[in-house]
DNA sequence: TTGAAAGCGCTAACAC
DNA sequence: GTGTTAGCGCTTTCAA
């Protein structure tokens, strides 16, 4: 018995042993409302009794879509990309489609590819973390009526879509408050890429809190591993008036900070705090705990996937409808690394 | 100008722009030999003049296979998993393949339900890491002779596919000698779930290597967060003959066993050494830098990439051939988790 | 409410 | 070497 060579039954099978014609049961299939109820009934059992399942192929030679959501993120071996991409296609599976990845390298060039080859594949839609700096003609070109685009994390320069973004300005302005309420003065920011939309928002925040109060920006960036980070400490510390506390950019600079001060024996929070953007496991498994700003890459995905899903539904892209901007809260969890606190608010270690 | 409007051109327009036949079209584009240079030429030159590109569709629909390939994985949110899904997708694309991905969610059932899609929609091939404790029907009738299947990380219960694998046992083994080595004689052995097959690889290393020395075993498993740990901690301290090392089965428990050890004041190495099995990026980071057991994703996903491009390239799957078997080595990464150490054993700190 | 026919863009099979 | 023809399984007319 050899079934696997069986081939799928076609629409014209279940057509003959419904005794109807094959439009009958196209309709059946499409749900379209003109048929009969009974002639309904006896098609959908034919179905069943024969298994049938549409062909996606001759769906899109037709000019369909198919039934797949393309994602593109910068890194998909990052944690926070990774979530984001997990969440994406548990809400796709959901929703009855399958998810495209594809990591751009945080290339812009790669990314046009990327998106221009999912685009080519008939893919319902589109979800971006772009990496794209400036806006080009290749990609307008992409945003077609049929082709909704979803942008989160960071906007599609000059272009109107959708968009999911996190308060990363407030979020930074809060963690440098935070720092503030502990009597800190002499705050320093680092980190190491500049040229992303996030990381110059968090910045901004950082600059804005710190002119609000009358205090001196001290902003470092380009520190991108460990050695790096040793040497800013040496010099931070040497310096007459140094930093006594620190707001790290991202999620390595804060633990690599950490481990740095560490090893010279410089106490956290004592004689440095620190506050971390993006929160990750092990924040509350490093010595001391550290005080991090949260945000849900669950979250994101969700709201993002729910805005995509509703374009295709809807059958309206942002270029007909109005574009919507979703901005997303983040949240300071208080851990160790900022010094003494009330006890209410520190975050659970579990 | 409504360049976005224009559809794509077709391989008859290519046929008369170059004035030969679709025939020779078809030829030029799936490379067939059988077509004069100069012929050749022409048709080149006029698919690139009308910026002429395949239809996969149509392709599809004549029983093609889509250029794309499938990856199940339990969890893309996690590290290991997406570190994979990440090479697996560059590799592909080098390779001019999609990737279509999915998670499990650890679940059997969903496991089978998302292969069943993949399959059905055409892709090339399935890379998939099982969450499967036994073999199915369903799973016999995936395995296709143009359908091929690489198993990674985890073979694939009952079905004779491509399989590459990581030296978990051998890797276990090791560790728990380098614990032997410092003089340990009462090793514990922690972790949670038992029914995965990598676990229990290193479950069955820790235990030959334990009794092959005349040492007790002790094992606990189902230690699932922070606070199970303590509790293991707390007892385990208060045994009249209590351990001084630790196996920690992977990344997770290690790293809460290191934060606990570090709250209860415990201290690392000299009252208790750890090894974990997995590395992480932070483990150089926490106090003290754990010694871990490095596998590489990385590794696991290229290789099983080569064996899938072959197996498609070649069309011939371990159905016709016989099937590969790959095994990944581990390496044992000493930091300071273990107790004193020849100096020159000392991995790089960054 | 239903059905017949005409392709969607491509390739396999067979002519020339 | 090259061209012609006949579908792959479906949906979109259009007619009944």
């Amino acid at each position: 018995m050899k079934s696997s060579e069986k081939r799928n039954p076609t629409i014209r099978e279940v057509a003959k042993l419904a005794r109807v014609g094959v439009m009958t049961v196209s309709r059946v299939i499409n749900d379209h409302p003109s048929v009969r109820t009974s002639t309904r009934k006896r098609v959908e059992s034919a179905i069943i009794q024969l298994g049938y399942k549409q062909n996606e192929a001759a769906r899109l030679l037709k000019g369909g879509r198919a039934r797949i959501i393309g994602l593109i993120v910068p890194d998909l071996s990052d944690v926070f990309f990774a979530s984001c991409a997990h969440t994406v296609q548990q809400i796709a599976r959901a929703n009855g489609y399958m998810t495209l990845v594809a990591s751009s390298e945080r290339d812009a060039e790669l990314e046009m590819q990327e998106a221009e080859l999912m685009a080519s594949r008939m893919i319902s839609g589109l979800l971006i973390v772009t990496s794209l700096e400036e806006g080009s003609e290749r990609l307008w070109n992409l945003q077609r009526p049929d082709f909704p685009i979803v942008a989160f994390d960071r906007p599609l320069p000059g272009l109107e879509t959708d968009a999911v973004l996190v308060e990363n300005r407030t979020g930074a302005e809060g963690a440098v408050r935070h720092l503030m309420e502990h009597g800190h003065k002499r705050i320093a920011c680092i980190g190491y890429d500049a040229n992303v939309y996030t990381i110059n928002e968090r910045i901004h925040g950082y600059r804005d809190q710190m002119r609000s109060a009358n205090l001196k920006t001290d902003i470092t960036l380009g520190l991108h591993n460990m050695e790096d980070i040793r040497q800013w400490v040496s010099s931070a510390m040497a310096r007459e008036k140094r930093p006594t506390a620190v707001f790290a950019l991202n999620h390595r600079t804060s633990s690599f900070l950490l481990r740095v001060l560490t090893e010279k024996k410089v106490k956290v929070p004592e004689e440095m705090a620190i506050v971390g953007f993006d929160d990750f496991e092990l924040a509350s498994v490093v010595n001391p705990p550290l005080t991090t700003v949260l945000q849900s890459p669950v979250d994101l995905a969700r709201r993002s996937m729910a805005l995509l899903m509703d374009r295709i539904r809807s059958g309206k892209t942002a270029m007909d409808d109005a574009p919507a901007k979703i901005m997303l809260p983040t949240r300071l969890v208080i851990r160790r690394s900022c010094g003494p606190h009330r006890e209410e608010d520190i975050a659970s270690l579990d």
